[in-house]
DNA sequence: ATTTTAATACGATAAAAATCGTATAAAACT
DNA sequence: AGTTTTATACGATTTTTATCGTATTAAAAT
């Protein structure tokens, strides 16, 4: 009886136990462009990054192979232009990513985050709409 | 009249300009701690610190100081005991972060912050109630 | 007045993250 | 085949952040 709480524990926290290397500032650019194209090679995701700011490729390379090093990305190099793939989902990035944000900025609160951030932000008519329904649709859930 | 752009522009972004220098991790954390008790010399913010983590005294110290120097903290010296308030609002400093934070992680779409913090932070149903009433007030003060 | 306690100053070191130069090798081109 | 281009590997260096030891000084206690 007891493991079952605790296989329910390890369950719900699943994404923090898998994601024991948080990326860094300059690994999470790297990533928001690996998820979004699906795959890239070294390359291609210099090229993007410069867009934005003046780097070398060398160092885009080193990011790169740290992330493999860490487990963030996985790669075919089969070829001789390595392709790498996201290894983290966004999705789980993101949530361990907010919940340290709300921990350190917000004491914890996520009710003060979501306050300040729609404060900050403007958001449209149809933006306010969809986070109603998304509060309707928790608020169910929840009983 | 173009000037009249100029100075709307300087406004909107004041906290930003000012904030030239984002706190770190550690500094965030005595932040939080002096924005809670108004002022604090070291010692009473070190030992709130030793609660959570093993650290020295002079490390609280050398981070303080570092904060001083770089202006995200006043202090008076006048006695022995130094005593130090923080220069930084909390609200500027959460604005600027969570501004950075949605860029970096979230592409800059605010809603999609929002969705992902409520979806897995488990709101109450007074949390829920707070937010709506929220978004009716963004919204009148919109139109 | 002397000793002990409690503070800051300062600089050294450690640790983490980011950057880049050089070497080397594979592939493409001529 | 020889040359140029385009990759990765690797290590060195720089930069930023965090940590701490030691020296010194002011205040308090004896």
């Amino acid at each position: 009886m007891t493991y079952d709480f605790y296989r329910i524990y390890l369950v719900r926290n699943q994404s923090y136990l898998k994601m024991k290397e948080k990326p860094t500032a300059a690994e999470l650019e790297v990533l928001a462009i690996i998820w979004d194209m699906g795959e890239a090679s070294v390359r291609e995701v210099h090229e993007e990054l410069a867009r934005d700011k003046e780097t070398g490729y060398t160092t885009t390379l080193k990011i790169m192979q740290n992330m493999h090093g860490k487990g963030l990305l996985s790669r075919d190099d089969q070829k001789r232009k390595h392709v790498y793939r996201a290894v983290v989902s966004q999705k789980d990035t993101q949530q361990s990513l907010v919940k340290s944000f709300i921990s350190k900025t917000f004491g914890g609160s996520a009710k003060k985050l979501v306050m300040q951030a729609l404060g900050q932000s403007d958001p449209s008519r149809e933006e306010i709409e969809e986070i109603r329904a998304f509060l309707d649709e928790i608020e169910n859930k929840g009983s």
